[in-house]
DNA sequence: TTGCAACTTAGAATTATTCTAGCTACGCTC
DNA sequence: GAGCGTAGCTAGAATAATTCTAAGTTGCAA
């Protein structure tokens, strides 16, 4: 029952934690931040903004898409969201992501799902960096990201039957 | 000398085979694809629609914008060219590759240059496999991509001084 | 409690991309 | 080499994602 427990207390704590860093971050707790940030803390699908705003506009009507846009912004720039964007048919939006542990992401070709896949480090290998010194003369690496394609389990099921 | 002597040929050899295997797609061969695809395939810089369009407009003044998106389209369509989204500041693009050999890319964080760096496959390797099936139980993965984030050797340059 | 900088809002503006309709021309066929 | 059907071209409108602007509002430090 251990993950359980963690999972059921972790999108609030998660809420809470990131609230706290907004405030000593020199931001303004609004209501309207406070909301955006409860919902897209414990949220690992890697909404767009546009799924925000229309989870969010049932309790506030009148919000602003600016403004949604305006909170992620902020939240990023303070280390506290990341942006993902990947390759897609067509109007493919900005994706954020919650998650600021180390990982990188599987893709369904299929559906679009972004998964996190959890990595101990981005930093990159001495191979790795040893390869680059070979292709990109000079360049130096910081962080070294991976994108899995492929299908996700669903997808896999539906078009194996 | 070799290596000079083999990327002044490649270049017009690659378009040249670009522009077969259009017309093996049963595309039809017009100036301005052909323009589009002598420019396109020597290109490594990873050039956005917009780039390639006002390099096209001297020669084109009429061409149209939809027709560069177009013809994108279909190389991509026809396998001969591949699709790159990054994260950016703003107002960012697609960016086109007209690589198609299997690579990873390395995105400077400073100016957004997008360098090629060559991989054998983009196959997984048993290790990434294993890894997936227990962060993400059924992804099947197809491929993985790498993106390397650091400063090119320009700006690593630069910024040194 | 007050003051003001930061925030929110509506809506316009900008940027990227796709669609549409009508004209044009590539390239197969004879 | 001419005719023809269709894929492609063009301009411009439409759509989608995101950012900007100006004016009113509010969180919160003092």
């Amino acid at each position: 029952m251990r993950v359980i427990a963690r999972a059921a207390t972790s999108s609030l704590e998660r809420a809470d934690v990131m609230l706290r860093d907004l405030k000593r971050a020199g931001l303004k707790l609004t209501p309207q931040r406070i909301a955006i940030v409860r919902l897209f803390s414990g949220d690992a699908s890697h909404p767009t903004a546009q799924d925000l705003f229309e989870r969010l506009r049932p309790s506030f009507p009148s919000m602003s898409f600016a403004t949604v846009y305006n909170t992620l912004d902020a939240l990023a720039n303070a280390g506290m969201a990341g942006l993902v964007r990947l390759p897609g048919k067509r109007g493919d939006a900005a994706r954020f992501d919650p998650n600021r542990q180390p990982h990188h992401h599987a893709v369904c070709d299929e559906c679009g799902a972004v998964i996190d896949i959890a990595a101990g480090s981005l930093a990159p290998s001495p191979g790795a960096t040893k390869k680059l010194r070979r292709a990109a003369p000079g360049f130096s690496v910081r962080a070294v990201e991976r994108i899995y394609r492929g299908s996700c389990a669903r997808c896999s099921r539906r078009s194996s039957q």
